[in-house]
DNA sequence: AAGCCGGGGAC
DNA sequence: GTCCCAGGCTT
């Protein structure tokens, strides 16, 4: 089969396709790539299995200890969910489902990923849908009902179906989510290189950026937060866990606050850390930005040297550069605009 | 069906 | 700047 040739040629080696493929590897790989592009995947991938290199080992790990590994990646839900499959699964004597139907079960996993582990892992002839096979199928098929409709989904789906009729289902998928990633790409196409061009109806019809039609976008709201970033005279950063709201729970991240038109964001941090540790005056750093699913954040560090060695509740010293605790890729832009007023060593707590 | 959750890279 | 990505969950 034309397709599967292909990806057997110009796949990318990729840690998680290494044979014979472990059901727990294919599983972590999977969650981990929802929403998250390979090359950030692969490091944190690699990372995440030298710590918890089978399920047994995930499964005996504190919640706390899993979402400090996945510090960085976002969508922390799935840290928690992923870590939740881990203990059905060694409850349930250690092996993990070989169906589709049964690893859609567990927390986390939808049917796309059920899909795939059961697939790529144990050879069931299921269909994937993710954004790559459902673009790559709209072109091929020149979908006139958007692809992510119900009823787009149902031509994807049988369209693939039919491949698998001619080679291993988990290639066929595989090679797929490929041919999106790195040929059949949102942008710009490169029909010169696709094993299907000959078939394709978008590109028979002249123009397969056509697909996949564009999703509406929606006005992002803008916010802005202050930053208290307090270091003791070690440079040591005091941290908060955010325990409430929708965004960033468990995490620790300086004690943050929204700060509202007019407000002085030195005053705001000030009151931040009103009775809880005894600091001198706050110093600006240059804000930074950040952004949470339809959130536009502009974060402004407020810079403040401390003596005390007071650990308030919910609170806790950290060494900047490796917090050892759960949290957000803000913390890093924090510490950098810290670091840019007061200078590295200060900040790094070296010298 | 639609809205929401992180983050970074491509353009 | 905008848009998307090996999605899932909740409403």
């Amino acid at each position: 089969m034309r397709l599967v040739g292909w990806f057997e040629v110009h796949g990318r080696d990729l840690p998680w396709r290494e044979e014979p493929r472990d059901p727990y590897r294919v599983l972590v790989s999977e969650i981990m790539l929802q929403q998250t592009q390979v090359d950030r995947v692969v490091p944190r991938y690699r990372r995440f299995l030298a710590r918890f290199p089978d399920v047994i080992a995930l499964a005996s790990a504190t919640v706390e200890a899993v979402l400090e590994e996945w510090s960085g990646l976002g969508y922390y839900r799935r840290a928690r969910n992923l870590h939740a499959a881990a203990r059905v699964i060694v409850d349930a004597g250690g092996r993990l489902p070989a169906t589709a139907v049964e690893l859609r079960r567990l927390p986390g996993v939808g049917e796309y990923t059920a899909a795939a582990v059961a697939s790529l892992a144990f050879g069931e002839p299921v269909p994937v849908l993710d954004g790559n096979v459902l673009r790559v199928g709209a072109r091929f098929l020149a979908l006139d009902v958007p692809a992510r409709s119900a009823r787009g989904r149902r031509l994807v789906a049988g369209w693939v179906g039919e491949l698998m009729k001619d080679a291993p289902p988990g290639r066929v998928n595989e090679a797929l989510m490929e041919l999106g990633a790195t040929v059949c790409t949102f942008s710009t196409p490169a029909c010169s290189r696709c094993p299907l061009a000959g078939e394709c109806r978008g590109r028979t019809s002249g123009n397969p950026e056509r697909w996949p039609e564009r999703r509406r976008v929606r006005e992002p709201e803008r916010v802005t937060w202050t930053a208290a970033m307090v270091f003791d005279g070690s440079g040591r950063l005091l941290l908060r866990r955010i325990d409430g709201g929708p965004i960033l729970r468990g995490l620790w991240l300086p004690p943050l606050a929204r700060l509202d038109p007019g407000d002085d964001p030195v005053r705001l941090a000030a009151c931040l850390l009103e009775g809880k540790v005894v600091v001198e005056e706050g110093v600006r750093a240059v804000p930074v930005r950040h952004a949470i699913a339809h959130r536009r954040i502009e974060v402004h560090p407020i810079l403040f040297p401390s003596p005390a060695e007071a650990q308030p509740p919910d609170h806790c010293w950290v060494d900047p550069g490796a917090p050892g605790v759960p949290t957000s890729s803000l913390l890093g832009k924090l510490v950098d605009a810290a670091a840019a007023v007061c200078g590295p060593r200060f900040v790094a707590g070296i010298d």
